[in-house]
DNA sequence: ACCTGAACACCGTTCAAGT
DNA sequence: ACCTGAACACCGTTCAAGT
């Protein structure tokens, strides 16, 4: 990459961490190339969707939730790893408002820039989720793409300004319910 | 109203209501007035803002839902009259997509025409969860707009492609979850 | 190689001019 | 009274013309 270029890609980056940050995942495009004075065809060529920016704006974080992951798979309790999984995954919606409509369309759009990022995402709460069900401590009849709908629907509350208060309380009640073993059939 | 308007509102409401079952909340109003063959103008005129037309669509399934809600009330178990009605507001987004995000706001916005509304089917829900409260049937530690969080989570769900399918298990997990009576400190 | 911004096809919303 | 549609201020996206 040119030197020019890379300033433009890397002021582009900032400015659009800022305006999203602000705005949410849904703000105009427009105005990110406007505030990083830069032409909108600029703004293209670095970035060709609107998917491919939050996907580099997003990347840390997601690569945070998964080192994490890797590190809880290690931990004693699988069930405590689950629930601290669960924390992560809904923190990292509060820091990026809106995303997770575009991260759970991400997950069977195979052509989307998030795409590879969500199905790994999933998959390290997936494995966290067998651990525990292993263990007895999760419930044995849900899976991956089950708690990845559990997360973003608790993210998309937080999103919801009426609703937004009372994520704590349903991240407990939604946590209570994975983490309850299905009762099974004991054979005496 | 003029024979003309009334007319004009009619078609106005069946075309609107047509595109909206096809597209979902968001669809555009000027694709709207085109297809009902009117000025742009025309539907500013009957319905001022999106909230009033989608209203107007939507006050036969929240009347079904309230009426439906006060017959529950007197049936026998408060717990299983509880769950119907979650089922109804399931129910009634399968039928209109999009509109939950459109509800959450209304809840505490006095000017959205969906206000009143979806305050009224709050009520609803909320006086159901009580009765099942005071049964012993659903757990004690969430109100009526933590019972419409959880129903608008589920239907944002089902309007995520990925997760759709799971919609039907992850209601029974939630249901689970309210119905379940927290353990309380019995004195001997 | 990269940048620019006009151009195109859309929105939501308002309001002067018509009947 | 009511209807119309041009007008305004925005979008997202593309692409010919520039450096």
């Amino acid at each position: 990459m040119r030197s020019d270029a890379k300033k433009n890609y890397e002021h582009l980056f900032e400015t659009a961490r800022i305006v999203i940050a602000e705005q949410g995942a849904n703000a105009s495009l427009r105005d990110i190339a406007r505030r990083a004075e830069v032409g909108i065809g600029t703004l293209y060529r670095h970035f060709p969707t609107r998917e491919a920016l939050l996907e580099a704006i997003l990347r840390e974080s997601f690569d945070h939730v998964s080192t994490r992951a890797a590190e809880l798979e290690l931990s004693g309790s699988a069930g405590q790893a689950l629930v601290a999984w669960l924390r992560d995954m809904v923190a990292l919606t509060y820091d990026h408002r809106g995303v997770l409509a575009s991260m759970a369309a991400a997950i069977d759009d195979e052509q989307s820039a998030l795409h590879e990022s969500c199905v790994r995402l999933r998959g390290s709460g997936a494995r966290l989720l067998a651990l525990a069900q292993a263990e007895g401590t999760a419930r044995a009849d849900i899976d991956g793409t089950d708690l990845l709908a559990l997360v973003s629907a608790l993210a998309w509350l937080n999103d919801q300004a009426p609703f937004a208060a009372r994520v704590e309380r349903l991240f407990g009640l939604i946590t209570d319910a994975v983490m309850r073993p299905t009762s099974t059939v004991t054979t005496p």
